[in-house]
RNA sequence: GUGGCCUUAGCUCAACGGCAGAGCAUCGGAAUGUGGAUCCGAAGGUUAUGGGUUCGAAACCCAUAGGCCACCCCA
């Protein structure tokens, strides 16, 4: 019924929510401070050629879920606003020849990210991640690492239930073969096939494994399994991950039909998933290794593993289980007045108390005493300032709204006055 | 991109072919210098939008938009 709406597929948060969101990022930022992430920023929007490269051309994102900028003229270059924020930090690392600095290189980027998708719960066309790569490191260590940081998210941040599914899907040495062979599998049981799983067989094979087509489940659980195939090198990176998740307490699932949908990967996959009571948006998260990304957008080979944690899911899974809502804190003091004309005197007590570093708010309104400490009860202030005659002898009330005591301050106490309480009642 | 369900005040919902309502929230009054309770009042609507059926449509039909659900895919 308004005329204008947020478009399809975004939401505005408001302040309740943005507090959750606030909270998520900030526990995402400590925990890359603790395991040496640094925080970035880098556009929203790339050179289309970016994402069709880095993400690759036949993959569902760049295929049908890009949001695409249209030009301005004729031949201005082609924009995409990023869908995940590995290709952009890739391209990044590259053009700042990150490669000087001592390796890995552990970046991270908190915001929001894009996709012309379909909406749904927990699926939106904008959307948070938290998003942290270590470019420049081919050993299983790092992968382990990654993983136990982004366990640790979901254990800081409240998320109960969290599973950790690893799996590896190989690297060039081993992947054909594997893929020929399941093509092959697949092949000869066509006609067995639903229709649109026959499309995937010729474009992405790999995809059919985790098809949740009830009559796909038999053909599934009979196909050749990637971890049958891995090159010697593939298996005992894989296993040399687990046993390092294992060392550091990360409880683990090897799931063979973990596979990705970005062609990027290799080698080490994994995601963080969460049997959801309904809304089936399970995949709270997931990453991988991507040893060939950095070549892929110009760079001399370097390893790389990240990943991508989505915090809208986080947080709906958090509403889910109940979990009490942030709540931002209150101001500390309100400062009303007797005399609802005279806002310049609430306005300057304001001002001198904010110059102390206290948060206050100050009663602008002309509306008469009572609405106003009416409004500090709404907004939970602990304290009212209140402004009356008392302040030609320069004196003012202060009130303590929980106890409901007051008593007489002289104004050039009154910020000493306030912290000193506020003190006493966060103890208290 | 495919299919299904839904949409009435800021929010949660009534009215089910016959005068569009309630609770909560907002604003004001009771109470001109003292708050969360109580009472009274006001404001808030093209019933998502556009068409159709009907003497009469919030209700029935069609289209569009948005939300949700299942796919596709993913965070």
């Amino acid at each position: 019924m308004p005329p204008y709406r947020a478009p399809r597929g975004t939401r505005d948060l408001l302040p309740e929510t943005r507090a959750g969101l606030s909270r998520l990022e900030e526990i995402a930022r400590s925990l890359s401070i603790r395991y040496g992430y640094r925080l970035m920023e880098i556009p929203l929007f790339e050179q289309t050629a970016v994402f069709e490269r880095g993400i690759g051309e036949a993959t569902d994102v760049v295929e049908k879920e890009l949001f695409r900028i249209a030009p301005r003229t004729e031949d201005s270059e082609s924009w995409a606003l990023r869908p995940e924020a590995t290709a952009g930090i890739v391209r990044a690392f590259v053009q700042h020849g990150m490669h000087t600095r001592p390796q890995p290189v552990k970046l991270t980027v908190v915001g929001p990210m894009f996709r012309y998708d379909r909406p749904q719960a927990g699926r939106y066309r904008q959307f948070y991640q938290w998003d942290a790569e270590a470019i420049g490191d081919p050993g299983p260590a790092v992968d382990a690492e990654v993983i136990e940081m982004g366990r640790r998210f979901y254990v800081e941040a409240g998320v109960p239930d969290v599973q950790v599914l690893v799996n590896s899907i190989g690297d060039s040495a081993c992947r054909p073969a594997y893929l020929v062979k399941l093509k092959a599998y697949f092949a000869a049981h066509a006609t067995e096939l639903p229709e649109p799983e026959q499309r995937r067989l010729e474009l992405n094979p790999l995809r059919l494994l985790d098809s949740k087509d009830p009559a796909m489940a038999a053909l599934v659980a009979a196909a050749p399994k990637i971890s049958d195939c891995l090159c010697e090198a593939c298996a005992a990176h894989l296993s040399s991950v687990l046993a390092h998740l294992d060392a550091v307490g990360v409880p683990h699932r090897v799931e063979p039909t973990l596979v990705r949908g970005l062609d990027y990967y290799a080698r080490t996959a994994f995601e963080f998933y969460r049997q959801g009571a309904e809304g089936q948006q399970q995949a709270l998260g997931g990453g991988g290794r991507y040893d060939g990304l950095v070549e892929l957008l110009g760079g001399r080979p370097t390893p790389a593993i990240g990943f991508a944690l989505g915090l809208d899911r986080v947080l709906l899974a958090l509403e889910e289980v109940a979990a009490e809502a942030v709540v931002e804190a209150p101001p500390l003091a309100i400062v009303a007045g007797a005399d609802p004309a005279d806002t310049v005197s609430r306005l300057r007590v304001a001002s001198l108390l904010r110059a102390e570093g206290l948060s206050v708010r100050a009663e602008l309104s002309a509306r008469k005493l009572g609405r106003q400490l009416e409004t500090a009860s709404k907004e939970h202030a602990h304290f009212a300032v209140i402004i009356g005659d008392e302040l030609a002898e320069g004196n003012v009330q202060l009130k303590d709204l929980e106890a409901g005591t007051q008593r007489l301050v002289p104004l050039a106490d009154l910020a000493r006055e306030l912290a000193r309480a506020a003190k006493s009642h966060h103890h208290g």
